[in-house]
DNA sequence: GATCTATATTCCGTTAAAGGAATATAGATG
DNA sequence: CATCTATATTCCTTTAACGGAATATAGATC
């Protein structure tokens, strides 16, 4: 059942963190470290986790792999994250990580290709 | 996080097959026993997972125990559980549940106290 | 009070997730 | 081609979930 792979997803902090962000738009595995403040390995660990079912998508731009929710995602996924975004609103982690985001996007270059030519990478 | 916990629950099938059960109102176990056709075990223990989460509610009358979806849900599971109601809506092994459910549904009595005094219990 | 019924709990074994340390890899750059 | 950078993978340990068999329990009934 894909609602059981949807969940899965979702029943991690760290996942919930990352896919947060996402909603703002596509960004690079260093980017999530910087607002996330956790080790590479787990980030990058849960991003292959949320890739492996379906949750995102991963486009290569030279050393950075740019992270992005799926350009066409599935009725069931389209209404988790919505409802997701609705319930994290008021969280003041998921806040907080936003807040980190928005320090970092004047280094993101608006209109590169992938979303992530930040000035620091 | 609260969010965890309910997502958490949501990511185990038997699990969602009984929510969505409830979502029509409260039942005995017994019944959700007949409607599965799974072990009691199994029925039995998946609805105390979900109890210690809060998702459900339970009352004890005479031999039977009535589970019931919380009467004052928080907003995060009214919200996520409507998103559960959304999906679900096509999908055939859940329908397949309620249709078994109506076939019991004359053996409940309606105006029953906790809404299960079946004539088979 | 013995027994029956509905349900819960305990005690297994198996499987998967999570996190961290160390290492590998792919592409860029000198 | 040597090296650097960003990211992924492997290996390990710990913890939790799941399922089933067997057993326990609480309340009803005889």
């Amino acid at each position: 059942m894909e609602l059981i792979k949807i969940y899965e997803c979702l029943c991690d902090p760290t996942r919930l963190r990352l896919l947060n962000i996402l909603a703002q738009g596509p960004l690079c595995v260093c980017h999530f470290q910087e607002i996330l403040r956790e080790p590479q390995v787990k980030i990058s660990k849960h991003l292959g986790y949320l890739r492996q079912r379906g949750l995102v998508e991963v486009e290569r731009s030279g050393n950075w792999m740019i992270y992005a929710l799926p350009a066409r995602p599935s009725r069931e996924l389209q209404q988790n994250l919505a409802c997701l975004q609705d319930c994290a609103g008021e969280n003041p982690a998921f806040r907080r990580d936003l807040a980190r985001l928005r320090k970092i996007a004047p280094r993101l270059a608006t209109n590169a290709p992938a979303g992530c030519a930040c000035t620091t990478c």
